[in-house]
DNA sequence: CGTCTCGTTAGCTTAGTAAG
DNA sequence: CTTACTAAGCTAACGAGACG
């Protein structure tokens, strides 16, 4: 059975028809077929870059039941060879759909004159079950040249069903930009080995980048370090060129930076170790991060009259917790073998605890580094240690951390490993 | 409103590579 | 070695936003 419209009026309610093993199979019920991608693009869209879906899944095509919504798994129709077309971005802009065979065609945008098909790859595919998988698609000129200076994506059916029309998808319209745009694209987040112009208000090779550049700071790193330990000597670097709510945007941005997990732990010479600081490779403190998190929380911090009646109460607070082997009284050994040639990290929780004596050993025993603590960041602390670098050498992986009487078995530290890195 | 700066775009140039 | 093709780099033009 055939339905037929005139040339430029199609119906669009057809009546679907099955075959199956070369019978016939009659539906009683009208049907309106159309073609629909799934999911939306994944913008933007470059030049020479595969068209992909959102969320990074393939794109796709499917042949659904207007009035189900539902895809049409079987018949002749779920088979159908399809086509995939660039369409003007401003097709259809508001006419729900309703456009006609030629109307289509008429809004196929083809290639420049002397330039290679506007799209490459696979530009076919066919329906199995109603669904077909958009092959390795791309753009190879950009859309600023036509009408709308965007593009979209259409999809045909190649086949003709005994003249039934099957209603042709598009996409949303989108720009295509020149895959060089990407070069030069801000990164979201940044990393800290990214070049600083990677970062918002910093333009390649512009003002605030030859600032920078003057003053050696030319990774997204070096920016962040000087913003943790001179955040006034950056801002003047910048000069007042840079508009508070530009500087406000790129140092945003720059906090933005996933950090990795090390910590570096500092402890000044003649200090004996009462005093140290755990920071991050930009020189960002646990501390820091912690205050900030306390005034977000107030109502979890405990106030002390002075330090003295802080330390006795702290005692107190931990006396009961895996801490208290750690405060025996034993003398410290400083930190003898302590020398910056290999570093090494453990990780988990910072927490303040009573004064201990905390003792890193490697795997094979050998003593690491000792130091009497005040503050432990347990699995953000961060050692040097000359032994080590020498069995580090030979195949060392990791240590355990020990605190107080380990010669008693009383590991409490054992889950704590410490890695060379 | 003029100036400064960044962000984007795209034409042109250069470098690299494969094929003959 | 020459040629053809492609990718990458350079740079000018233009628009937008901030600021005095």
């Amino acid at each position: 059975m055939t339905m037929h419209g005139s040339s430029h009026d199609y119906c669009r309610m057809v009546v679907f028809v099955l075959r199956n093993c070369g019978k016939e199979m009659h539906s009683s019920e009208s049907r309106s077929l159309q073609l629909q991608f799934l999911p939306k693009i994944s913008l933007p869209v470059f030049t020479g870059t595969r068209i992909e879906g959102e969320d990074c899944n393939s794109l796709k095509v499917a042949l659904v039941d207007v009035l189900t919504g539902e895809v049409v798994y079987s018949g002749p129709e779920s088979l159908a060879k399809v086509e995939i077309v660039v369409l003007e971005g401003d097709f259809d802009g508001d006419e729900g759909g309703n456009w006609t065979l030629d109307e289509f065609k008429n809004n196929i945008v083809r290639e420049r004159e002397g330039k290679k098909p506007l799209l490459t790859g696979d530009a076919f595919l066919n329906l199995k079950d109603g669904i077909g998988l958009v092959g390795e698609i791309s753009f190879t000129d950009n859309s600023s040249w036509t009408r709308s200076r965007k593009f979209r994506l259409g999809a045909r059916v190649v086949d003709n069903f005994d003249g039934i029309r099957i209603r042709e998808a598009t996409t949303e319209s989108f720009i295509v930009r020149d895959h060089r745009g990407e070069l030069y694209k801000k990164h979201h987040p940044p990393s800290l080995p990214d070049e600083v112009w990677r970062l918002e208000k910093i333009g390649k090779d512009g003002a605030f980048h030859k600032r920078l550049s003057r003053e050696k700071v030319y990774t997204v790193k070096d920016f962040l370090t000087l913003l943790f330990i001179d955040p006034t000597g950056l801002r003047n670097i910048l000069g007042a060129g840079m508009s508070a709510k530009m500087w406000e945007v790129t140092v945003d941005h720059a906090r933005t930076c996933v950090l990795d997990s090390r910590r570096f732990f500092y402890c000044p010479p003649g200090s004996q170790q009462k005093t140290g600081v755990v920071f991050t490779v930009v020189g960002q403190t646990e501390a820091q991060n912690l205050v900030i998190a306390a005034f977000k929380q107030w109502k979890d911090v405990l106030p002390f009259d002075d330090e003295a009646s802080f330390w006795d109460c702290s005692s107190r607070l931990f006396n009961n917790d895996v801490y208290t082997n750690s405060a025996t009284g034993e003398t410290s050994d400083g930190c003898k073998n302590f020398n910056p040639s290999a570093r090494m990290s453990i990780y988990g929780i910072l927490r303040p605890i009573v004064p201990f004596n905390l003792r890193l050993r490697a795997w094979n025993q050998s003593l690491i580094y000792t130091a009497r603590c005040k503050w432990l960041s347990v699995g953000s602390f961060s050692g040097f240690c000359s032994k080590c670098s020498k069995e580090m050498e030979e195949g060392i992986q990791r240590a355990e951390v020990v605190l107080g009487k380990e010669d008693r078995g009383e590991k409490k530290f054992d889950r704590e490993r410490l890695r060379h890195r």
